[in-house]
DNA sequence: CGAGGCGTTGATTTGACTCAAATACCGTGG
DNA sequence: CCACGGTATTTGAGTCAAATCAACGCCTCG
Protein backbone atom coordinates (compact mmCIF):
# COMPACT_ATOMS: atom_id res chain seq x y z
CA UNK A 1 0.00 0.00 0.00
CA UNK A 2 2.54 2.36 0.15
CA UNK A 3 3.14 2.04 -3.29
CA UNK A 4 0.28 4.33 -4.28
CA UNK A 5 0.76 7.45 -5.48
CA UNK A 6 -1.11 10.57 -4.90
CA UNK A 7 -3.49 11.76 -7.45
CA UNK A 8 -2.48 14.30 -8.68
CA UNK A 9 -4.61 17.77 -7.68
CA UNK A 10 -7.98 18.19 -10.03
CA UNK A 11 -7.91 14.77 -11.71
CA UNK A 12 -9.91 11.97 -10.03
CA UNK A 13 -8.56 9.34 -8.10
CA UNK A 14 -8.20 5.75 -9.10
CA UNK A 15 -11.35 3.93 -7.91
CA UNK A 16 -8.61 1.09 -6.86
CA UNK A 17 -6.24 2.90 -5.07
CA UNK A 18 -8.40 2.33 -2.02
CA UNK A 19 -8.79 -1.60 -2.21
CA UNK A 20 -7.15 -3.83 -0.68
CA UNK A 21 -5.91 -5.65 -3.62
CA UNK A 22 -5.38 -2.50 -5.49
CA UNK A 23 -1.96 -2.90 -5.76
CA UNK A 24 -2.26 -5.96 -7.89
CA UNK A 25 -5.66 -4.61 -9.45
CA UNK A 26 -5.63 -4.61 -14.00
CA UNK A 27 -6.54 -1.28 -13.28
CA UNK A 28 -3.74 -0.08 -11.49
CA UNK A 29 -1.93 1.90 -12.18
CA UNK A 30 -3.32 3.70 -15.30
CA UNK A 31 -2.41 6.92 -17.12
CA UNK A 32 -3.88 10.20 -15.88
CA UNK A 33 -6.15 10.97 -18.72
CA UNK A 34 -8.17 7.89 -17.66
CA UNK A 35 -9.15 7.89 -14.57
CA UNK A 36 -11.90 9.71 -14.83
CA UNK A 37 -13.01 6.93 -17.29
CA UNK A 38 -12.29 4.95 -15.36
CA UNK A 39 -14.38 6.61 -12.09
CA UNK A 40 -17.20 7.21 -14.02
CA UNK A 41 -17.86 3.69 -14.90
CA UNK A 42 -16.58 2.22 -11.82
CA UNK A 43 -19.30 0.53 -9.89
CA UNK A 44 -19.11 -1.39 -6.23
CA UNK A 45 -21.76 -3.70 -6.11
CA UNK A 46 -23.15 -6.21 -3.64
CA UNK A 47 -23.85 -9.96 -3.89
CA UNK A 48 -26.40 -12.04 -1.55
CA UNK A 49 -26.44 -15.55 -1.22
CA UNK A 50 -26.99 -16.98 -4.15
CA UNK A 51 -27.32 -13.92 -5.99
CA UNK A 52 -26.14 -14.37 -9.91
CA UNK A 53 -23.53 -12.13 -11.31
CA UNK A 54 -23.65 -13.30 -14.62
CA UNK A 55 -25.42 -16.19 -16.80
CA UNK A 56 -23.51 -18.46 -19.35
CA UNK A 57 -24.59 -17.48 -22.86
CA UNK A 58 -25.14 -14.20 -21.85
CA UNK A 59 -22.86 -11.34 -23.40
CA UNK A 60 -20.11 -9.60 -21.57
CA UNK A 61 -21.41 -6.70 -19.81
CA UNK A 62 -18.21 -5.62 -17.82
CA UNK A 63 -15.18 -6.50 -16.02
CA UNK A 64 -15.46 -7.84 -11.95
CA UNK A 65 -13.10 -7.93 -9.48
CA UNK A 66 -14.36 -9.73 -6.26
CA UNK A 67 -13.11 -7.72 -3.26
CA UNK A 68 -15.30 -9.72 -0.85
CA UNK A 69 -16.94 -13.14 -0.73
CA UNK A 70 -16.60 -16.26 -2.81
CA UNK A 71 -18.28 -16.63 -6.20
CA UNK A 72 -18.82 -19.96 -8.20
CA UNK A 73 -18.13 -20.21 -12.16
CA UNK A 74 -20.60 -23.31 -13.22
CA UNK A 75 -21.17 -24.50 -16.89
CA UNK A 76 -24.26 -26.19 -18.06
CA UNK A 77 -24.25 -29.19 -20.32
CA UNK A 78 -27.14 -29.49 -22.71
CA UNK A 79 -28.16 -32.60 -21.29
CA UNK A 80 -28.06 -30.70 -17.86
CA UNK A 81 -25.15 -31.93 -16.50
CA UNK A 82 -23.38 -29.30 -15.39
CA UNK A 83 -19.79 -28.85 -13.77
CA UNK A 84 -18.35 -26.50 -10.85
CA UNK A 85 -15.29 -25.05 -13.41
CA UNK A 86 -13.80 -22.50 -10.70
CA UNK A 87 -14.31 -21.15 -7.15
CA UNK A 88 -13.08 -17.43 -7.44
CA UNK A 89 -11.53 -16.00 -4.39
CA UNK A 90 -10.99 -12.25 -3.25
CA UNK A 91 -8.66 -10.47 -5.76
CA UNK A 92 -9.56 -12.41 -8.77
CA UNK A 93 -11.25 -11.09 -11.83
CA UNK A 94 -14.19 -12.80 -13.42
CA UNK A 95 -16.27 -11.61 -17.40
CA UNK A 96 -12.39 -11.26 -18.35
CA UNK A 97 -12.26 -14.35 -21.14
CA UNK A 98 -15.52 -13.07 -22.94
CA UNK A 99 -14.17 -9.49 -22.21
CA UNK A 100 -10.96 -10.46 -24.27
CA UNK A 101 -12.52 -12.95 -27.03
CA UNK A 102 -15.47 -10.60 -27.51
CA UNK A 103 -18.37 -13.31 -26.60
CA UNK A 104 -20.88 -14.30 -24.70
CA UNK A 105 -20.06 -15.77 -21.23
CA UNK A 106 -19.01 -19.53 -20.82
CA UNK A 107 -20.29 -19.79 -17.63
CA UNK A 108 -22.54 -18.94 -14.84
CA UNK A 109 -21.09 -16.99 -11.87
CA UNK A 110 -23.32 -16.96 -8.78
CA UNK A 111 -22.33 -15.71 -5.18
CA UNK A 112 -21.77 -18.86 -2.53
CA UNK A 113 -22.33 -16.62 0.08
CA UNK A 114 -22.09 -12.42 0.58
CA UNK A 115 -20.20 -11.27 -1.48
CA UNK A 116 -19.03 -7.65 -3.26
CA UNK A 117 -17.86 -7.11 -6.80
CA UNK A 118 -16.52 -4.04 -8.31
CA UNK A 119 -17.18 -3.90 -12.10
CA UNK A 120 -15.81 -1.60 -15.01
CA UNK A 121 -18.23 -1.38 -17.60
CA UNK A 122 -17.86 -3.09 -20.86
CA UNK A 123 -17.52 0.16 -23.01
CA UNK A 124 -15.10 2.16 -20.92
CA UNK A 125 -13.14 -0.89 -19.74
CA UNK A 126 -12.65 -1.10 -23.79
CA UNK A 127 -11.40 2.37 -23.58
CA UNK A 128 -9.10 2.25 -21.08
CA UNK A 129 -7.96 -0.16 -22.08
CA UNK A 130 -7.24 0.88 -25.83
CA UNK A 131 -5.25 3.67 -24.00
CA UNK A 132 -3.40 1.97 -21.93
CA UNK A 133 -1.93 -1.25 -23.70
CA UNK A 134 -0.31 -2.20 -19.77
CA UNK A 135 -3.56 -2.79 -18.43
CA UNK A 136 -4.70 -5.02 -22.01
CA UNK A 137 -1.09 -6.52 -20.45
CA UNK A 138 -2.60 -7.20 -17.17
CA UNK A 139 -5.55 -8.57 -18.25
CA UNK A 140 -3.82 -11.10 -20.95
CA UNK A 141 -1.44 -12.09 -17.93
CA UNK A 142 -4.64 -12.97 -15.83
CA UNK A 143 -5.62 -15.07 -18.63
CA UNK A 144 -2.65 -16.90 -19.42
CA UNK A 145 -2.73 -17.30 -15.59
CA UNK A 146 -6.05 -18.88 -15.67
CA UNK A 147 -5.14 -20.94 -18.94
CA UNK A 148 -1.98 -22.48 -16.24
CA UNK A 149 -4.66 -23.18 -13.90
CA UNK A 150 -7.35 -24.60 -16.25
CA UNK A 151 -4.05 -27.28 -17.47
CA UNK A 152 -3.02 -28.07 -14.61
CA UNK A 153 -6.31 -29.10 -13.53
CA UNK A 154 -6.76 -31.08 -16.36
CA UNK A 155 -3.37 -33.06 -15.94
CA UNK A 156 -4.27 -33.66 -12.56
CA UNK A 157 -8.01 -34.51 -12.69
CA UNK A 158 -8.01 -37.16 -15.01
CA UNK A 159 -5.62 -39.82 -12.86
CA UNK A 160 -6.02 -38.71 -9.25
CA UNK A 161 -8.44 -40.20 -6.92
CA UNK A 162 -11.81 -39.07 -5.80
CA UNK A 163 -10.99 -38.86 -2.02
CA UNK A 164 -7.92 -37.01 -2.29
CA UNK A 165 -9.30 -34.61 -4.85
CA UNK A 166 -12.16 -34.33 -2.65
CA UNK A 167 -9.38 -33.39 0.43
CA UNK A 168 -8.00 -31.12 -2.08
CA UNK A 169 -11.56 -29.52 -2.27
CA UNK A 170 -12.43 -29.16 1.39
CA UNK A 171 -8.50 -27.30 2.06
CA UNK A 172 -8.96 -25.11 -0.74
CA UNK A 173 -12.77 -23.68 0.48
CA UNK A 174 -10.70 -23.52 4.17
CA UNK A 175 -8.38 -21.15 2.58
CA UNK A 176 -11.23 -19.08 1.07
CA UNK A 177 -13.70 -19.32 4.83
CA UNK A 178 -11.44 -19.25 7.27
CA UNK A 179 -9.54 -16.07 7.73
CA UNK A 180 -6.41 -17.21 7.54
CA UNK A 181 -4.82 -16.22 10.54
CA UNK A 182 -6.90 -18.49 13.18
CA UNK A 183 -7.43 -21.74 12.11
CA UNK A 184 -10.68 -22.85 13.86
CA UNK A 185 -10.77 -26.11 11.84
CA UNK A 186 -14.49 -25.53 12.07
CA UNK A 187 -16.37 -23.59 8.93
CA UNK A 188 -19.53 -23.42 7.23
CA UNK A 189 -18.99 -25.69 3.27
CA UNK A 190 -19.97 -23.17 1.53
CA UNK A 191 -20.94 -25.82 -1.38
CA UNK A 192 -23.63 -28.42 -1.14
CA UNK A 193 -22.47 -32.07 -1.85
CA UNK A 194 -24.19 -31.35 -5.35
CA UNK A 195 -21.75 -28.48 -5.89
CA UNK A 196 -18.80 -30.83 -4.19
CA UNK A 197 -19.63 -33.68 -6.44
CA UNK A 198 -20.04 -30.86 -9.83
CA UNK A 199 -16.87 -29.93 -8.60
CA UNK A 200 -15.32 -33.28 -8.72
CA UNK A 201 -17.21 -34.87 -11.57
CA UNK A 202 -18.68 -37.32 -9.51
CA UNK A 203 -22.58 -37.99 -8.37
CA UNK A 204 -23.38 -36.28 -5.05
CA UNK A 205 -24.07 -40.07 -3.77
CA UNK A 206 -20.04 -40.63 -3.89
CA UNK A 207 -19.57 -37.59 -2.36
CA UNK A 208 -21.45 -38.62 0.44
CA UNK A 209 -19.42 -41.67 0.87
CA UNK A 210 -16.36 -40.19 0.57
CA UNK A 211 -17.14 -37.59 3.40
CA UNK A 212 -18.63 -40.80 5.27
CA UNK A 213 -15.54 -42.77 5.03
CA UNK A 214 -13.21 -39.55 6.20
CA UNK A 215 -15.02 -39.12 8.99
CA UNK A 216 -14.83 -42.70 9.76
CA UNK A 217 -11.08 -42.69 9.59
CA UNK A 218 -11.73 -39.69 12.64
CA UNK A 219 -10.12 -37.49 9.59
CA UNK A 220 -12.87 -34.87 10.70
CA UNK A 221 -16.12 -34.60 11.96
CA UNK A 222 -19.54 -33.41 10.00
CA UNK A 223 -23.14 -32.35 10.36
CA UNK A 224 -24.60 -31.13 7.53
CA UNK A 225 -22.87 -28.04 6.64
CA UNK A 226 -20.85 -27.91 9.29
CA UNK A 227 -17.46 -29.48 9.24
CA UNK A 228 -14.51 -29.45 11.77
CA UNK A 229 -11.35 -30.83 11.82
CA UNK A 230 -8.69 -31.38 14.43
CA UNK A 231 -5.79 -30.87 12.42
CA UNK A 232 -5.58 -29.39 8.63
CA UNK A 233 -2.84 -31.69 8.67
CA UNK A 234 -4.10 -34.51 8.32
CA UNK A 235 -6.25 -33.95 5.00
CA UNK A 236 -3.14 -32.18 3.59
CA UNK A 237 -1.51 -35.67 4.05
CA UNK A 238 -4.15 -37.18 2.09
CA UNK A 239 -4.45 -34.25 -1.06
CA UNK B 1 -5.71 -13.17 -49.85
CA UNK B 2 -6.92 -10.38 -51.64
CA UNK B 3 -6.95 -8.27 -49.11
CA UNK B 4 -3.22 -8.47 -48.32
CA UNK B 5 -1.85 -4.72 -49.19
CA UNK B 6 1.01 -3.81 -51.09
CA UNK B 7 4.13 -3.46 -48.57
CA UNK B 8 4.80 0.42 -49.35
CA UNK B 9 8.42 0.35 -51.37
CA UNK B 10 11.41 0.11 -49.41
CA UNK B 11 10.10 -1.59 -46.35
CA UNK B 12 10.19 -4.80 -45.58
CA UNK B 13 7.20 -6.91 -46.58
CA UNK B 14 5.35 -8.96 -43.55
CA UNK B 15 6.40 -12.46 -43.29
CA UNK B 16 3.47 -13.97 -42.76
CA UNK B 17 1.79 -12.00 -45.74
CA UNK B 18 2.72 -14.95 -47.74
CA UNK B 19 1.22 -17.67 -45.54
CA UNK B 20 -1.66 -19.54 -46.26
CA UNK B 21 -2.95 -18.85 -42.63
CA UNK B 22 -1.89 -14.88 -42.80
CA UNK B 23 -5.25 -13.16 -43.02
CA UNK B 24 -5.30 -14.66 -39.18
CA UNK B 25 -2.24 -14.61 -37.96
CA UNK B 26 -1.29 -12.57 -34.88
CA UNK B 27 1.25 -10.70 -36.50
CA UNK B 28 -0.96 -9.88 -40.02
CA UNK B 29 -1.07 -6.27 -40.01
CA UNK B 30 1.76 -4.87 -37.89
CA UNK B 31 2.30 -1.21 -38.26
CA UNK B 32 5.05 -0.08 -40.95
CA UNK B 33 7.39 0.41 -38.67
CA UNK B 34 7.38 -3.04 -36.76
CA UNK B 35 7.80 -5.08 -39.93
CA UNK B 36 11.58 -4.67 -40.07
CA UNK B 37 11.57 -6.24 -36.36
CA UNK B 38 9.24 -9.19 -37.65
CA UNK B 39 11.41 -9.71 -40.71
CA UNK B 40 14.34 -9.70 -38.67
CA UNK B 41 13.71 -12.35 -36.12
CA UNK B 42 11.22 -14.46 -38.36
CA UNK B 43 12.47 -18.06 -39.14
CA UNK B 44 10.47 -20.72 -40.48
CA UNK B 45 11.65 -24.25 -39.21
CA UNK B 46 10.51 -27.62 -40.09
CA UNK B 47 10.42 -30.44 -37.47
CA UNK B 48 10.87 -34.26 -37.85
CA UNK B 49 8.44 -36.66 -36.58
CA UNK B 50 9.26 -36.90 -33.12
CA UNK B 51 11.46 -33.90 -32.72
CA UNK B 52 10.56 -31.50 -29.44
CA UNK B 53 9.81 -27.75 -30.04
CA UNK B 54 10.16 -27.05 -26.64
CA UNK B 55 9.89 -28.53 -23.04
CA UNK B 56 7.55 -28.56 -19.95
CA UNK B 57 9.90 -26.30 -17.86
CA UNK B 58 12.03 -24.91 -19.94
CA UNK B 59 11.67 -21.03 -20.48
CA UNK B 60 9.78 -19.58 -23.52
CA UNK B 61 11.99 -18.32 -26.49
CA UNK B 62 9.84 -17.66 -28.88
CA UNK B 63 6.09 -17.31 -30.37
CA UNK B 64 4.95 -20.14 -32.63
CA UNK B 65 2.77 -20.51 -35.25
CA UNK B 66 2.24 -24.28 -36.66
CA UNK B 67 2.16 -23.51 -40.46
CA UNK B 68 1.94 -27.28 -41.60
CA UNK B 69 2.20 -30.94 -39.68
CA UNK B 70 0.47 -31.91 -36.19
CA UNK B 71 1.79 -31.30 -32.78
CA UNK B 72 0.73 -32.42 -29.46
CA UNK B 73 1.08 -30.68 -26.27
CA UNK B 74 1.98 -33.35 -23.14
CA UNK B 75 2.23 -32.56 -19.88
CA UNK B 76 3.60 -34.66 -17.64
CA UNK B 77 3.40 -35.30 -13.90
CA UNK B 78 5.44 -35.37 -10.75
CA UNK B 79 4.39 -39.29 -10.48
CA UNK B 80 5.27 -40.10 -14.19
CA UNK B 81 1.60 -39.70 -15.37
CA UNK B 82 1.11 -37.27 -18.53
CA UNK B 83 -1.64 -36.27 -20.32
CA UNK B 84 -2.28 -35.04 -23.76
CA UNK B 85 -3.38 -31.51 -23.19
CA UNK B 86 -3.89 -30.46 -26.64
CA UNK B 87 -3.38 -31.05 -30.26
CA UNK B 88 -2.05 -28.83 -32.05
CA UNK B 89 -3.24 -27.63 -36.17
CA UNK B 90 -2.18 -25.58 -38.72
CA UNK B 91 -2.57 -22.13 -38.11
CA UNK B 92 -2.57 -22.49 -34.12
CA UNK B 93 -0.73 -20.57 -31.99
CA UNK B 94 1.91 -22.11 -29.18
CA UNK B 95 3.98 -20.91 -26.82
CA UNK B 96 1.77 -17.83 -26.20
CA UNK B 97 0.89 -18.47 -22.80
CA UNK B 98 4.57 -19.02 -21.11
CA UNK B 99 4.92 -15.66 -23.55
CA UNK B 100 2.10 -13.69 -21.89
CA UNK B 101 2.27 -15.02 -18.32
CA UNK B 102 5.68 -14.69 -18.51
CA UNK B 103 7.18 -17.83 -17.16
CA UNK B 104 8.24 -21.32 -18.07
CA UNK B 105 6.51 -24.18 -20.72
CA UNK B 106 3.89 -25.76 -19.36
CA UNK B 107 3.67 -28.73 -22.04
CA UNK B 108 6.18 -30.40 -24.12
CA UNK B 109 5.36 -29.54 -27.66
CA UNK B 110 6.68 -32.98 -29.80
CA UNK B 111 5.62 -33.17 -33.53
CA UNK B 112 3.38 -36.19 -34.69
CA UNK B 113 4.40 -35.66 -37.96
CA UNK B 114 6.85 -33.73 -40.14
CA UNK B 115 5.60 -30.34 -39.64
CA UNK B 116 6.50 -26.95 -39.89
CA UNK B 117 6.31 -23.84 -37.54
CA UNK B 118 7.22 -20.22 -38.01
CA UNK B 119 8.19 -18.51 -35.14
CA UNK B 120 9.26 -15.13 -34.13
CA UNK B 121 12.13 -14.69 -31.12
CA UNK B 122 10.60 -13.77 -27.28
CA UNK B 123 12.65 -10.10 -27.35
CA UNK B 124 11.27 -9.29 -31.14
CA UNK B 125 7.96 -10.19 -30.20
CA UNK B 126 8.30 -8.54 -27.16
CA UNK B 127 8.87 -5.38 -29.12
CA UNK B 128 6.47 -5.47 -31.59
CA UNK B 129 3.50 -6.31 -29.20
CA UNK B 130 4.45 -3.02 -27.11
CA UNK B 131 4.76 -1.09 -29.98
CA UNK B 132 1.61 -2.36 -31.62
CA UNK B 133 -1.09 -2.86 -29.36
CA UNK B 134 -3.21 -4.73 -32.05
CA UNK B 135 -0.74 -7.31 -31.63
CA UNK B 136 -1.09 -7.71 -27.91
CA UNK B 137 -4.89 -7.80 -28.31
CA UNK B 138 -4.68 -10.71 -31.58
CA UNK B 139 -2.69 -12.88 -29.20
CA UNK B 140 -4.62 -12.29 -25.90
CA UNK B 141 -8.13 -13.07 -27.59
CA UNK B 142 -6.23 -16.50 -28.97
CA UNK B 143 -5.54 -16.83 -24.92
CA UNK B 144 -8.92 -16.43 -23.87
CA UNK B 145 -10.53 -18.68 -27.02
CA UNK B 146 -7.98 -21.44 -25.80
CA UNK B 147 -9.09 -20.61 -21.86
CA UNK B 148 -13.21 -21.53 -23.68
CA UNK B 149 -11.91 -24.69 -25.01
CA UNK B 150 -10.26 -25.73 -21.76
CA UNK B 151 -13.21 -25.51 -20.19
CA UNK B 152 -15.48 -27.19 -22.94
CA UNK B 153 -13.67 -29.82 -22.11
CA UNK B 154 -13.48 -29.84 -18.93
CA UNK B 155 -17.11 -29.48 -18.93
CA UNK B 156 -17.27 -32.29 -21.03
CA UNK B 157 -14.92 -34.18 -20.35
CA UNK B 158 -16.58 -35.08 -16.72
CA UNK B 159 -19.28 -37.54 -17.37
CA UNK B 160 -18.71 -38.84 -21.28
CA UNK B 161 -18.31 -42.12 -22.01
CA UNK B 162 -15.12 -43.00 -22.77
CA UNK B 163 -16.06 -44.61 -26.36
CA UNK B 164 -17.62 -41.50 -27.48
CA UNK B 165 -14.38 -39.78 -26.35
CA UNK B 166 -12.48 -42.02 -28.46
CA UNK B 167 -14.68 -41.56 -31.62
CA UNK B 168 -14.32 -37.84 -30.98
CA UNK B 169 -10.32 -38.18 -30.92
CA UNK B 170 -10.39 -40.29 -33.88
CA UNK B 171 -12.86 -38.07 -36.27
CA UNK B 172 -10.73 -34.90 -34.79
CA UNK B 173 -7.34 -36.74 -36.16
CA UNK B 174 -9.28 -37.53 -39.31
CA UNK B 175 -9.56 -33.61 -39.44
CA UNK B 176 -6.00 -33.17 -39.39
CA UNK B 177 -4.79 -35.72 -41.03
CA UNK B 178 -6.92 -36.06 -44.15
CA UNK B 179 -6.98 -33.70 -46.65
CA UNK B 180 -10.43 -32.65 -46.15
CA UNK B 181 -11.20 -32.41 -49.75
CA UNK B 182 -10.89 -36.69 -50.32
CA UNK B 183 -11.87 -38.40 -47.58
CA UNK B 184 -10.62 -41.59 -48.24
CA UNK B 185 -11.62 -43.13 -44.85
CA UNK B 186 -8.17 -44.40 -44.40
CA UNK B 187 -5.53 -42.80 -42.50
CA UNK B 188 -2.45 -43.63 -40.54
CA UNK B 189 -3.00 -42.82 -36.79
CA UNK B 190 -0.64 -40.38 -35.56
CA UNK B 191 -0.55 -41.80 -31.54
CA UNK B 192 0.44 -44.55 -30.08
CA UNK B 193 -2.30 -46.12 -28.10
CA UNK B 194 -0.04 -44.61 -25.08
CA UNK B 195 -1.27 -41.08 -26.47
CA UNK B 196 -4.72 -42.11 -27.23
CA UNK B 197 -4.66 -43.27 -23.48
CA UNK B 198 -3.61 -39.75 -22.23
CA UNK B 199 -5.52 -37.81 -24.66
CA UNK B 200 -8.54 -40.04 -22.58
CA UNK B 201 -7.85 -40.61 -19.42
CA UNK B 202 -7.68 -43.79 -19.18
CA UNK B 203 -5.25 -46.93 -19.66
CA UNK B 204 -3.88 -47.97 -22.57
CA UNK B 205 -5.29 -51.36 -22.12
CA UNK B 206 -8.56 -49.84 -22.28
CA UNK B 207 -8.02 -47.72 -25.80
CA UNK B 208 -7.36 -51.30 -26.80
CA UNK B 209 -10.45 -52.52 -25.41
CA UNK B 210 -12.52 -49.90 -26.79
CA UNK B 211 -11.30 -49.89 -30.21
CA UNK B 212 -11.60 -54.06 -30.45
CA UNK B 213 -15.22 -52.99 -29.66
CA UNK B 214 -15.56 -50.52 -32.40
CA UNK B 215 -14.50 -53.13 -34.54
CA UNK B 216 -16.28 -55.54 -33.55
CA UNK B 217 -19.61 -53.41 -34.15
CA UNK B 218 -18.09 -52.76 -37.97
CA UNK B 219 -18.01 -49.00 -37.30
CA UNK B 220 -13.91 -49.61 -39.00
CA UNK B 221 -11.77 -51.55 -39.50
CA UNK B 222 -7.76 -50.80 -37.96
CA UNK B 223 -4.61 -52.98 -38.33
CA UNK B 224 -2.17 -51.44 -35.56
CA UNK B 225 -1.63 -47.45 -36.60
CA UNK B 226 -3.84 -47.85 -39.39
CA UNK B 227 -7.38 -46.96 -39.33
CA UNK B 228 -10.14 -46.91 -41.70
CA UNK B 229 -13.73 -46.58 -41.93
CA UNK B 230 -16.39 -46.85 -44.47
CA UNK B 231 -18.18 -43.20 -43.74
CA UNK B 232 -17.37 -40.96 -40.55
CA UNK B 233 -20.54 -40.98 -40.52
CA UNK B 234 -21.41 -43.86 -37.81
CA UNK B 235 -18.35 -42.52 -36.03
CA UNK B 236 -20.11 -39.60 -35.58
CA UNK B 237 -23.25 -40.61 -34.42
CA UNK B 238 -21.09 -42.50 -31.18
CA UNK B 239 -19.53 -39.09 -30.99
C1' DC C 1 19.49 -64.06 -31.20
C1' DG C 2 17.83 -61.30 -27.19
C1' DA C 3 15.92 -57.03 -25.30
C1' DG C 4 12.48 -53.81 -25.28
C1' DG C 5 8.61 -51.26 -26.79
C1' DC C 6 3.98 -51.69 -28.52
C1' DG C 7 -0.36 -53.84 -28.82
C1' DT C 8 -3.84 -57.33 -27.65
C1' DT C 9 -6.38 -60.32 -24.70
C1' DG C 10 -7.90 -62.65 -20.34
C1' DA C 11 -9.02 -62.95 -15.30
C1' DT C 12 -9.89 -60.51 -11.35
C1' DT C 13 -10.69 -56.52 -8.37
C1' DT C 14 -12.05 -52.03 -7.45
C1' DG C 15 -14.70 -48.04 -7.53
C1' DA C 16 -18.39 -45.41 -9.02
C1' DC C 17 -23.04 -45.35 -10.92
C1' DT C 18 -27.90 -46.40 -10.56
C1' DC C 19 -32.11 -47.07 -8.35
C1' DA C 20 -34.47 -47.00 -4.16
C1' DA C 21 -35.50 -45.92 0.40
C1' DA C 22 -34.67 -43.99 4.98
C1' DT C 23 -33.26 -39.88 7.55
C1' DA C 24 -31.69 -35.21 8.62
C1' DC C 25 -32.13 -30.38 7.85
C1' DC C 26 -34.52 -25.91 7.03
C1' DG C 27 -37.62 -22.33 6.29
C1' DT C 28 -42.53 -21.49 6.64
C1' DG C 29 -46.87 -20.62 8.51
C1' DG C 30 -49.76 -21.40 12.31
C1' DC D 1 -42.41 -21.94 19.71
C1' DC D 2 -43.73 -26.00 17.10
C1' DA D 3 -45.52 -28.89 13.46
C1' DC D 4 -45.24 -29.39 8.44
C1' DG D 5 -43.61 -30.09 3.87
C1' DG D 6 -40.03 -30.07 0.84
C1' DT D 7 -35.18 -30.41 0.02
C1' DA D 8 -30.72 -32.20 1.04
C1' DT D 9 -28.14 -35.97 2.59
C1' DT D 10 -27.18 -40.55 3.86
C1' DT D 11 -27.27 -45.42 3.25
C1' DG D 12 -28.05 -49.93 0.96
C1' DA D 13 -28.06 -53.37 -2.85
C1' DG D 14 -27.07 -54.57 -7.36
C1' DT D 15 -24.66 -53.58 -11.80
C1' DC D 16 -21.17 -52.16 -14.79
C1' DA D 17 -17.03 -49.98 -16.63
C1' DA D 18 -12.37 -49.41 -16.02
C1' DA D 19 -8.09 -50.43 -13.45
C1' DT D 20 -4.96 -53.83 -12.38
C1' DC D 21 -2.16 -57.85 -12.88
C1' DA D 22 -0.48 -61.02 -16.06
C1' DA D 23 0.62 -63.38 -20.29
C1' DC D 24 1.56 -63.42 -25.03
C1' DG D 25 2.44 -62.07 -30.15
C1' DC D 26 4.68 -58.81 -32.97
C1' DC D 27 8.13 -55.94 -34.68
C1' DT D 28 12.47 -53.22 -34.52
C1' DC D 29 16.92 -52.51 -33.24
C1' DG D 30 21.32 -53.63 -31.46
Amino acid sequence: MPQHPKPKPGLAPNPCGACRFGAASIWWPVADGLRGVLARSFVRRPLALGETLFTQGAPNDAVYCLSQGLIALRSYRSDGGSALVRLVYPGDILGFRSFLADDAHQTDATALVPSRVCLVARREARQVVSGSPQTLDRIARRCAEELARSRRWQRAAVKTGNRKRLAQLILQLAEGVVPRSERPGRMRLPLTRRDMAAALGVEPETVSRLISRLRDEGVLRISGRWIETESLDRLSKIA
